[in-house]
DNA sequence: TAGGCAAGCAAGTGGTTACTTGCATGCCGC
DNA sequence: GCGGCATGCAAGTAACCACTTGCTTGCCTA
């Protein structure tokens, strides 16, 4: 790893904690274990730094997949929203900065956005072909649906080590249970599909 | 209004803007027309400020009501969701500060915290209400039921000024399509309460 | 082996911050 | 009318910040 990328990794790590004010070029440096000058002979300046780490980091996003052909709602949508779940919690601290300073720079928010723009996608073409198949139904528009499901993940994600007793303990129960209800809600369980049409 | 209270009022706002490494006494100060040093007088310093500005808050916060006896569901719920949405959209800048602090002052997230359990302890009872009716079933947790609620407003009211694109346009016409939803995920719809048992 | 280039180091600059001090001013109750 | 009290004002302090400069060191290449 070269010093350019030390640099970013330290820089990420740090703006995670305290933000583009909290983060200070001193400490970036000794995270990175490199001298304070050699980051402005770098990047110039430590805003330059800091965008450069969150367009590193809107690079190297993992695409999500869902299955082409809906076989298994429920397991496959489960797995789905279980990584993109453990995405954001990973990353929650960073996510809560960026949010924060959307007022005075909204590139980091949208990188954010960037980022699950992909997610956002995915969810919506499986949900129209679960419908056009015929295994969901019922009066929503699909956008509706998936900023449901994805905001209900994105509130625990951010949310749970904020307020622990709000949520169930385990994570990945959390999400099943969330994808069990959302099924309910657009009509996808067996029970409910029967009464859709 | 004293000059406490304008410098609490000041605080707020400017606090709402940068947070707390943002809000410089001299712009507190300049906004509440005050001396600055008159701030330190009053509080003793900046920390102190914020903190009795944030308690503030917690206490003028208005308790939500939903009622005892559930007669109309998704009206009821509609305008008790509204009512809530409204009251997060309104402070979204302060509560992503408070959220992305909550590392380094976690008493900020502990004000959110308190304001919305009155919000999450109504849900709960009402919804628990609906089940003994007979008004709602299903295999779901109301613990889980709620997150889902209030996470989806939450994730609206706080993103969709960073990300216009991915929600309704109109907020009440979104709040009302999440609660249509809902009532059908914990089958409390006509249709669905006939299979849910 | 010579030259260039990346990095370290020490020091400094100008700006901002929270907070303090000392003193003047005006208002209100007695 | 007078004493206390809240506020304003000017100035200052010590710390921290982003960023710069000038010089040295060591490594790689030609």
């Amino acid at each position: 790893m070269d010093v350019r990328d030390q640099l970013i990794h330290a820089a990420l790590q740090v703006y995670s904690q305290g933000g583009s004010r909290g983060a200070t070029t001193r400490r970036i440096a000794e995270l990175a274990a490199v001298n304070e000058v050699t980051l402005f002979r770098h990047f110039g300046s430590k805003d330059a730094l800091i965008s450069a780490a969150l367009g590193w980091l809107a690079e190297r996003a993992l695409a999500l997949r869902l299955p082409e052909q809906p076989s298994n709602p429920r397991a496959e949508l489960t797995a789905f929203c279980r990584a993109h779940h453990r995405g954001i919690y990973e990353n929650r601290a960073l996510i809560r900065k960026t949010m924060a300073e959307f007022e005075e720079h909204p590139e980091g928010a949208a990188v954010a956005r960037e980022i699950t723009a992909g997610i956002e996608r995915e969810l919506q073409g499986y949900l129209s072909r679960l419908r056009r198949a015929g295994r969901a139904g019922g009066r929503w528009r699909i956008g509706t649906a998936t900023a449901m499901l994805m905001g209900t993940l994105f509130a625990d994600a951010v949310g749970r080590d904020c307020m622990p007793e709000r949520y169930p303990a385990s994570a990945d129960q959390a999400v099943a249970e969330y994808v069990e209800l959302f099924l309910r809600a657009v009509g996808a369980t067996p029970a409910s599909r029967a009464i859709s049409r």
